[in-house]
RNA sequence: GGCCCCUUCGUCUAGUGGUCCAGGACGUCUGGUUCUCAUCCAGAAAAUCGCGGGUUCGACUCCCGCAGGGGUCACCA
């Protein structure tokens, strides 16, 4: 592994994490744990317009729902702080003076006006709009009332990107783009730079809608006299039907609702991480630890992925499966319907551990476990629309319902017991399990479905399971 | 429109000139596991490797062109 890296997490509090910002918090921090670096948080608060108050929190509390642990950030300090941007004003203005000084930053004169007439003089000609097109020869001094704009020295770029290998660009791309807006604060194109630098960044890795700027990043980075980091860019996670950059608008979820509905942190990262990025083996599960060793940029794949939810569930479900009872207990216990509250935990625990073969998410255990809890009423059409079941008249349900009965209470309801007797009962009533099981399963249950009907009994116990073999007795 | 990025089964992908008439996983379908749902196991269908040229004895892999998709061209990040 290389050197000690840097990396952070740079959003802008305007609205909650999904899938996207994940990814990039997510290969950020594998970075960074796998060189035994940190993981910085910045907040990227310039914009008071479309700040969203309480997403800072929202922000953070998703990091931490998902176990990546940032070692500097806003509420948790360090070496290079503050780390919200609105509070390092006073460096953005050093540096933007030192420009000024060396004639690499001017006052922008235009109005609001006359700047949309050039964009659409532009746009006539079919032509893309470039601000140095129309640099002012004498710009006033700025004062800050003015927006404050770099002076490029377009030029061509060959450059590495982590992710999406080698790039050129022509001078085209490089424009005179503000650095300090007539309210006050930076744009990000200007902050981020000074901050990446004086946080020590050594690697910086964003979402793809930034590609076509990074020439200017290195341009300004150049006037700046500092060396630019690593740049890595991520390919777009692309929603559900069509091509488009996952959004908000497209359904993107908070990552917070992932949690609130039952998946597993860990599942998350592994799903988040397989989306465009795989080791070159045929491994697909990973655990955290095992990604942190084996993640590399340059194995993330160039090109977008659709996010599909059915892998995600797949996946949940078979990170579920590795869970010790004791640890799927602790994560799930929280989702059992409320009814399970008047039972000890040890009963709780054993339906948990039941379910567990079964489960995709927590957010299924209401409907798998309520019979566990509940007696629920009779359900005729358990019965009546079983395929099996319907071809035996009532007199001959009664009948093999009160054989299994008369056998059951004879029963200490261990899992041995209850399994030799149901064994017994296929012989003496000359049924088959598809009759006999499923009768007996839909009386204790009174449910569509359900875990294996020796181990549902032997949880219910010997009251509960014979109570409801007599109300459906009754009922029939 | 300029510039830039991308293009292998429905989806996520393996693949860096021959071992690929393309492998794995999800999903789908079929069968099995003493009932159901699920798990698990076995199997099946599923990609003319975006298209067209070229280089080569040989190309998914290299080169050129084209098409399609995406991004960007804000006092947003």
């Amino acid at each position: 592994m290389s050197d000690s890296a840097r990396t952070r997490f740079a959003p802008s509090p305007t609205g909650f994490l999904h899938v996207g910002g994940v990814r990039t918090a997510l290969f950020a921090w594998l970075v960074a744990r796998q060189s035994g670096g940190q993981f910085v948080l910045r907040i990227e608060d310039t914009d008071k317009a479309r700040e969203v108050a309480g997403a800072e929190q929202h922000i953070i509390d998703s990091l931490n729902a998902l176990g990546l642990e940032y070692d500097e950030g806003p509420d948790k300090g360090g070496q290079f702080a503050p780390y919200r941007q609105s509070e390092r004003l006073a460096s953005y203005k050093q540096w933007a003076q030192k420009l000024i000084d060396s004639g690499r930053a001017y006052a922008d004169p235009y109005t609001p006006a006359e700047m949309q007439a050039f964009r659409e003089d532009a746009q006539a000609a079919k032509q893309p709009f470039l601000y140095r097109n129309h640099r002012p020869e004498n710009p006033p001094v700025w004062d800050g009332t003015k927006p404050l704009r770099f002076k490029s020295e377009p030029k061509e770029y060959e450059r590495h990107d982590a992710v999406m290998g080698d790039l050129h660009t022509g001078p085209e791309t490089i424009d005179d783009f503000i650095l300090i807006k007539s309210d006050g604060y930076p744009t990000y194109n200007f902050a981020h730079i000074v901050d990446d630098a004086e946080m020590k960044i050594t690697h910086v890795i964003r979402g793809q809608e930034f590609l076509s700027s990074i020439p200017n990043y290195l341009n300004l980075s150049e006037a700046l006299g500092l060396t630019p980091p690593i740049m890595a860019t991520m390919p777009h996670i692309l929603g559900p039907d069509g091509n488009k950059k996952l959004s908000k608008r497209d359904g993107a979820k908070d990552v917070l609702d992932y949690i609130r509905d039952g998946y597993l942190p860990e599942a998350l990262i592994n799903f988040i991480a397989s989306l465009g990025w795989n080791d070159g083996t045929e491994q697909e599960l990973f655990s955290i630890t095992n990604l942190v060793e084996a993640f590399s940029l340059d194995r993330v794949q160039r090109s977008g992925a659709r996010f599909d939810e059915q892998r995600l569930l797949w996946m949940n479900g078979a990170h579920i499966r590795e869970l010790t009872v004791d640890e799927l207990y602790d994560r799930a216990s929280g989702f059992l319907p409320a009814e399970a509250a008047s039972s000890d935990e040890a009963y709780r625990k054993q339906v948990i551990a039941v379910t567990q073969e079964r489960l995709k998410y927590f957010g299924e255990l209401p409907e798998l476990t309520i019979f566990f809890f509940v007696d629920l009423p009779v359900k005729p059409e358990l019965i009546t629309g079983h395929k099996q079941l319907s071809k035996l008249d009532m007199p001959a349900i009664k009948d093999l319902l009160e054989q299994a009965k008369s056998s059951l209470e004879q029963s200490d309801f261990s899992l041995n017991d209850l399994t030799k007797r149901l064994n017994d009962l296929l012989e003496t009533t000359g049924q088959k399990p598809a009759v006999l099981f499923s009768l007996i399963r839909i009386a204790t249950t009174q449910a569509a479905f359900s875990p294996a009907l020796a181990d549902t009994m032997a949880i219910l116990g010997k009251d509960r399971s014979l109570q409801r073999i007599d109300a459906q007795l009754v009922a029939l």
